[in-house]
DNA sequence: ACCTTCCATGCAAACCTTTGCATAAATATT
DNA sequence: AATATTTATGCAAAGGTTTGCATGGAAGGT
């Protein structure tokens, strides 16, 4: 059966009282008697009142609702992500909407345009590969709605940011296979238009100059996206250059992973021919042969710090507000897939 | 600068007219001369004008949101079916909020709760291992609120229901090892009140009858969730007991891809000593080595048309209604770890 | 010139909740 | 006994939108 359900003036109407009389009461205002706070609360548990916060957030102007943004879902990194934030929301009373870009900007814009519609109290937003322009962003921030930037950045555009330190994990990654003994290190790099990708790219070409190594540009690929046949792509097209590496350094767990059934059917072994090391280190990587190193990020960290942050903005007064930028530290996992030290 | 969103009697005052002209305006009413159309029409793109959902749904009772409700969301199984969700929702003018229960009967109710109270629309959900009363779906469907159950079964629950077929795609599987000469095939379970697991249960039962293969108790375990980490605990009290199997059907990908480095590591081959097939066809299941046979589900049509049917009941009139289940057929997915069939 | 018809627009209520102000009754003060 | 004070409650507006009904004017018909 479908029934309305109960509103404030059901219970007063109920009682003789007026609705405002009820709604003071729920709210344990001083202002109400003793006997009447108690027969309009137990009139409101026995028609299963629950407040309409449609009304209320049309009050205020609030909904309680927090946007989420990501280039897609179904990936380790930003379900792990996302699983962050929904923990942290979880007693806020806030809601999450999530939307996909699917690494379009026109996608991305999109969303924007619904979750602005939408009236959310704030947005997450980790910006697609082709999100170079900042005006959706900006129209957002301009309407009032904090904005937290994660993951990838968005150079220009003023807001909170959270971030994993990627120069710091690929220098390290890097630094480490130069360690045991490689010299002739690939970098599998992702989409140059991420900041997460170039700062990768950084720390690789750092941990070479560091070490005295000079840079091959016949061993920097650019893939165009972070899944194994990206991967496989480029591994085939590497290993067909004149210079075949002792090492690779892939943008990505997914890329490396593309990579290993190539190697290995041209007879390569992995690590005592060719070293790899992913990015991400996701739960299955420890299962592969061999299995993969990887530099381990804080990715459930970063959705809960995301959320902790656009609470305490959505919270704070507008005025004094300052921006904050959060860097989380990533960890190189050894595995198989690398040499040892020694 | 924090500036208020322009509303329908600020562009009324601009032009001097009322509000309920612009309003039947920008709704393009027939009763609404040109001229005053075309400049209520412009001057709303001017103060850039949109409508405040909050204030409609208040009206109408609608909040345009469905709540979704899984029990996790880090997973590929669960975040696909998201996924094609998602893609359904996207050019509906619908938005989803999704929640994950963790498994947790508790955090399940506390859930749909949150989102009773946020005005849903509809919701649709995949029940945790633990649900075994119905009484907070009942008390959602009989608020007349549309509800989709989907993956697994709630089986006392009378709503809208899409499910994979279990027992098909695991009957399938254990067919297909007892084509290739396995006969003490294992069976790694899920848990036993999920009715995707019985189904699969049933479905391996159901091929060694027919194959007048007799079932061994000492070959069927019951893992408790469906990680790596439970398969490879499964496997080693498995290869402990005094039968060893020469083929494993496992619940899941993730059970079955903890079981191998065990199984290896005892000196065992896949699968000239052991077959080994999971559920799902993760991306991932044909990078191990040996890569694995799976069964392949519809997850993202599951998903998609979950939607699909939630928002025809959404629109539907509640009256006529008459309940749908759907099934849909999965797939079996053959690589290395069986072995061929002649 | 008057009545009908039609077209374009405005008024006001409804959706539900919160809250400043007013009011009524009861008690305390002089 | 009359006024001041406290205590408990109601009224009404606001928040933004939609929509049935009423109204105003102009055009058409006789």
């Amino acid at each position: 059966m479908k029934r309305r359900h109960a509103t404030l003036s059901d219970i007063a109407k109920a009682l003789n009282v007026s609705a405002s009389t009820v709604s003071r009461a729920l709210h344990d205002s001083p202002l109400i008697g003793k006997e009447t706070k108690d027969s309009v609360i137990s009139m409101a548990k026995a028609l299963n009142y629950r407040p309409n916060q449609q009304a209320i957030g049309l009050l205020n102007k609030k909904t309680k609702i927090i946007g989420v943004i990501v280039p897609e879902i179904t990936g380790y990194f930003f379900a792990t992500a996302i699983n962050g934030l929904q923990d942290f929301v979880e007693n806020t009373g806030y809601k999450l909407i999530i939307g996909q870009s699917n690494e379009s900007f026109d996608q991305e814009a999109k969303l924007m345009e619904t979750l602005s519609l939408a009236r959310v109290d704030g947005l997450i937003i980790s910006p697609t590969s082709e999100t170079t322009s900042n005006i959706h962003l900006e129209n957002f921030r301009e309407s009032g709605i904090p904005v937290v930037v994660f993951d990838r950045d968005c150079p220009h555009f003023l807001s909170d940011k959270v971030f994993v330190d990627d120069y710091e994990g690929a220098f390290q990654a890097v630094n480490y296979l130069i360690k045991t003994g490689c010299r002739r290190i690939a970098h599998l790099g992702g989409p140059g238009n991420l900041t997460t990708c170039r700062c990768r790219k950084r720390g690789y070409l750092d941990a070479l100059i560091q070490n005295g190594i000079r840079q091959d540009p016949q061993l920097i690929l650019e893939v165009s996206g972070f899944t194994p046949d990206c991967g496989e792509e480029a591994i085939r097209d590497l290993l067909n250059r004149e210079a075949i590496p002792d090492a690779i350094f892939a943008v990505n767990d997914a890329v490396a992973i593309g990579t290993m059934p190539v190697i290995l059917e041209k007879g390569l072994r992995i690590p005592q021919d060719i070293s790899l090391i992913g990015f991400d280190d996701e739960p299955y990587s420890r299962f592969f042969k061999p299995s993969l190193t990887s530099v381990w990020q804080p990715v459930y960290e970063l959705g809960l710090l995301s959320g902790r942050i656009l609470m305490n903005h959505i919270l704070c007064s507008p005025e004094d507000y300052t921006y904050r930028r959060e860097i989380l530290k990533p960890e190189l996992v050894l595995r198989q897939s690398s040499k040892p030290l020694m």
